[in-house]
DNA sequence: AGGCGGTACTG
DNA sequence: CAGTACC
DNA sequence: GCCT
C-alpha cells in the first residue's frame, strides 16, 4: 500500500512555530494588535492540541478549532503542504526575519525592535550589541541609559541561555517543590489554586524559566511568602500580584 | 457590528 | 503622564 | 484576525 506518508511531515509544533513567526513579523511591521495576536493564540492552540493537526487538516475541520478561522486555516494548509505560506513569504519580503531574535531579548518588544531597525539599521544580535556598547541606543528618543544596559544584559543572557536551557526533568521538580513549599508556608485557604504555567505546563523539553500561577483571595500574602522561600536567591521584581525571583542555580521564576 | 486583560517598568 | 513590554 |  502506497498510503501517502509524505516526505515532508510537519508536527503540530512546527505549525505553531510558523504561526508565531507570522505573528511576530506582523507585529514588527506595525499591524494592529489583534491581527497578529490571533496568530499567536492559534499557535498556542495548535501547540497544545492532543490530535495531529495533519489529520484535522485532512478532514477539513481546521476552522472548528478555537482561534482558527479562515485566514489561519489557509496558512496552516499551505504550511503542511509546502513547509511555508504565502503570508509568511510576503512578510519576509517586508521585514528582515533576523529581527525576530531581537524580539527575544528581554525588554525588547516589536515596537522597539522596529525602531532600532528603521532608525539605526540594526537587524542582528551582533549589531544590537555593538550599538549598545557604542552608546548609540541612548540617542534614540524614548530609549535611555537604563534601557541600553538592559539590552546589554539581555543579549548576554540570550547568548548564554541559548545553549543552556533547563531540561524539563530538572525544571519541573523544582517548580513542584516551590508549589509545595508555598502551600506549606501558608494557611490552607490562602491559596485557592496553584499550578505550573508557561512552557512547564506545555511540557516543553526545555524551559527558559519557571512560571507558576496561583489563585488567591490575598495576593500580597502569597507574594510575600513566595519571596521568602528558601529556594529564592534574589527578588528581581516584587509587585502586588506578580513577582519574579532568581532561584539558587540561576533559574528565574514568576 | 463590536469586542478583544491587567500590571509594572522606563523615560 | 504616556509608551512599552510581559505574564 | 477570531468570536459572539
Amino acid at each position: 500500500m502506497m498510503n501517502a506518508k509524505p516526505t515532508h511531515t510537519f508536527t503540530n509544533h512546527d505549525v505553531a512555530e510558523h504561526l508565531r513567526l507570522i505573528a511576530t513579523l506582523k507585529e514588527i511591521k506595525g499591524e494592529g494588535r489583534f491581527h497578529w495576536l490571533a496568530f499567536r493564540n492559534a499557535a498556542d492552540v495548535i501547540d497544545n492540541l492532543p490530535e495531529d493537526v495533519n489529520d484535522i487538516a485532512a478532514a477539513g475541520t481546521l476552522t472548528d478549532l478555537p482561534g482558527v478561522g479562515k485566514g489561519v486555516a489557509e496558512v496552516i494548509e499551505q504550511f503542511l503542504a509546502t513547509g511555508d505560506s504565502e503570508l509568511a513569504g510576503k512578510l519576509r519580503s517586508q521585514v528582515p526575519v533576523t529581527l525576530v531574535e531581537l524580539t527575544e531579548v528581554p525588554g525588547l518588544g516589536a515596537k522597539k525592535v522596529a525602531r532600532l531597525w528603521r532608525e539605526l539599521g540594526i537587524t542582528t544580535l551582533a549589531e544590537l550589541k555593538a550599538a549598545a556598547e557604542a552608546h548609540r541606543i541612548r540617542e534614540l528618543k524614548g530609549f535611555g541609559a537604563k534601557t541600553e544596559e538592559n539590552i546589554l544584559k539581555g543579549v548576554a543572557l540570550l547568548e548564554q541561555r541559548r545553549h543552556a536551557r533547563t531540561p524539563l526533568g530538572v525544571a519541573r521538580p523544582q517548580a513542584l517543590g516551590l508549589i509545595q513549599a508555598l502551600r506549606e508556608a501558608l494557611p490552607a485557604d490562602a491559596i485557592t489554586a496553584i499550578e505550573p504555567a508557561g512552557s512547564l505546563r506545555r511540557w516543553k523539553e526545555t524551559v527558559g524559566d519557571l512560571d507558576i500561577l496561583a489563585i488567591t483571595p490575598d495576593p500580597a500574602q502569597v507574594m510575600a511568602a513566595f519571596q521568602q522561600l528558601p529556594q529564592v536567591e534574589e527578588v528581581l521584581l516584587g509587585g502586588e500580584t506578580k513577582t519574579r525571583v532568581r532561584l539558587h542555580g540561576g533559574l528565574e521564576c514568576d
